[in-house]
DNA sequence: AAGGTACCCAACCGCCTGGGC
DNA sequence: CGCCCAGGCGGTTGGGTACCT
């Protein structure tokens, strides 16, 4: 480092730091300086913009609340889906996930997870990460977000082009065929979650009738090996796992382009 | 109406990594 | 090779608010 940006970094660190919620002036000021030069080079933007900010701090600003792109409001039932199925996956890697929800950030999608998914899981006095947890999600939770996505005439009509032009690949079939060969009693979450209670305005009230059974015996109830074989753990096993039993109206081959769909772009 | 509680989410913190020197 | 810095990421916090009682 020069000496010049030496001291331009040590009058930087003198300088008085702002902190805590941003202010409309604030936003304009990141805004308009961003529009002249640019994403990118945070400290110094936070140096040169006049903003008393660390670099960090406009970096964060931006990419969470200001971009152009980002989405506002609840998450949809397919976003939601597709949060479940892609931690699943990944796990913690919330901005890798964030990159198959566009307009939606790493920091909302920890949000929801955090907030919405690990609630579930406390409810439950299980653990968000254990397969007991996986499990009841992946039969009673992600089921019924594929209905409410099923519901949206939109969704169904997006899907349709894609399915044209996407047919179901070989490996998709093959562990339909395997999943299809499980027994239907492996999965005994329903002792679990008889009533998954659904994130909304009342979850107070619907997690008041909600009883959750002790540890011991969730613990008794869900064999780990059948529920959560790495065979399984892909997108086609969600699809062929949800439309099993006539839960939705869609189609496997539909519902593996939809997720398919998401995937991809 | 007031107090308590739970929830949501913006923002911060600390750690890690990669690149420049 | 080691140091320093910027940027990125996941974890955590705290203020605001909605919802009970």
């Amino acid at each position: 480092m020069s000496d010049k940006s030496s001291s331009s970094s040590i009058k930087y660190q003198e300088m008085e730091l702002r902190r805590g919620p941003w202010t409309l002036e604030e936003d304009s000021l990141l805004i308009h300086y961003i529009a002249c030069h640019g994403e990118g080079r945070w400290n110094l933007l936070a140096r040169s913009s006049g903003l008393k900010r660390t670099g960090k701090s406009c970096r964060l600003r931006w990419l969470n609340y200001l971009k152009p792109d980002i989405k506002r409001g609840n998450l949809s039932a397919e976003e939601q889906l597709l949060i479940l199925e892609l931690h699943s996956k990944w796990g913690n890697r919330w901005s890798r996930i964030a990159q198959y929800l566009p307009g939606r950030t790493d920091n909302e999608i920890k949000n929801y997870w955090r907030t919405r998914v690990q609630k579930q899981a406390r409810q439950l006095r299980v653990d968000a990460n254990s397969s007991v947890f996986r499990d009841a999600v992946r039969c009673y939770w992600m089921p019924r977000l594929l209905d409410e996505a099923s519901a949206s005439a939109a969704i169904a009509a997006a899907a349709t082009p894609f399915l044209s032009q996407h047919p179901p690949d070989p490996q998709f079939l093959h562990d339909r065929q395997e999943f299809a060969q499980l027994p239907t009693e492996n999965c005994h979450s329903q002792v679990l979650i008889p009533h998954m209670p659904q994130s909304s305005s009342n979850d107070q009230d619907q997690l008041a009738r909600f009883d959750p059974p002790p540890m011991e015996a969730a613990a008794i109830t869900t064999p780990d090996d059948v529920s959560f074989d790495p065979a399984f753990s892909n997108c086609s096993d969600i699809v062929s796992d949800m439309t099993n039993g006539g839960q939705s109206e869609w189609g496997m081959d539909e519902l593996y382009g939809m997720l398919r769909g998401y995937m991809k772009y």
